[in-house]
DNA sequence: TCGCGATTGTAGCATTTGCTACAGTTGCGT
DNA sequence: ACGCAACTGTAGCAAATGCTACAATCGCGA
């Protein structure tokens, strides 16, 4: 038989990215904040992410449930080797993803903003060829 | 002063993107809908995005208001002109990034998933530079 | 015409992510 | 030592999107 696409594939790979978004970004945002500073705290979070504290708290608290983050009423935010080893897929991934925006001739401010939200939908098979296309680091 | 990108925009529109990916996703699959058969239902778009009837009901109820798709109880769903606009841009798009991931090697399968989701953060600059690399049509 | 299967609609629930308002905690400077 | 400002946490709300269970409607074949 043909191979017809089941068409309903896409859409739910695009919900199920859509899912683990929220994670990447958190797991992500954490590993950059520490390297420019000593401490993550929940507001350094609302201020990258332009939302409420309120909202960065539930997330956390969330995130910590899944063994993703780790913190403690009124202390810092850690990443657990679990937290770490995602962070670095995360950056790795969305670091290929604007490099090669930058190679196709995109310039910085809207590489930056489409690559924010492309990242979690490409798949391991297009990162190799972006990662191909984008040339040296 | 230099030109120091706020963190926070990358994030701000990438959920922007999120809040109209539904609309769009949805005049689209109705416009594809309706050139293969006579009418588009609550259930062929159930069966599209594999989620429940009750969703789609949902959904295309708040598309209505919005002026996107007309309907009436038991009714078919139509495309107001507003509605057959947006559609046409966004297929417009969807091919683009479709035929793009094609032209870098990306195998037919991997491209239509990825596109799916891919096609919400894709800028107008990164569009163009799209086309041009996808060849031609 | 009538009835049954398919379709559509409604009720009610869960989760995620956004918000404001308010309350509790911390720690720094005086 | 203490008081205030910043930070963290809680309560309660809304909107979007997912679900199952059940009810109503439609239309086609017998
Ligand atoms: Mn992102
Ligand atoms: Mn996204
Ligand atoms: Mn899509
Ligand atoms: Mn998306």
């Amino acid at each position: 038989m043909t191979e017809i696409a089941k068409t309903s594939e896409p859409h739910q790979r695009t919900r199920g990215d859509h899912a683990t978004e929220t994670a990447e970004d958190y797991v992500e945002a954490i590993a950059d904040i520490l390297e420019s500073q000593e401490a993550c705290r929940v507001t350094d979070l609302a201020k990258r992410f332009a939302v409420s504290h309120v909202t960065v708290h539930r997330i956390i608290r969330r995130l910590q449930d899944e063994g993703l983050v780790v913190t403690k009423p009124y202390q810092p935010i850690h990443l657990p080797p679990k937290g770490k080893r995602l962070a670095a897929r995360c950056r790795e991934r969305h670091t290929i993803v604007y490099r090669f925006l930058l190679a196709i001739g995109v310039d910085e401010a809207t590489a930056a903003i489409d690559a924010e939200g492309m990242e979690h939908h490409v798949s391991a098979a297009t990162l190799a060829r972006f990662r191909e296309l984008a040339g040296p680091g």
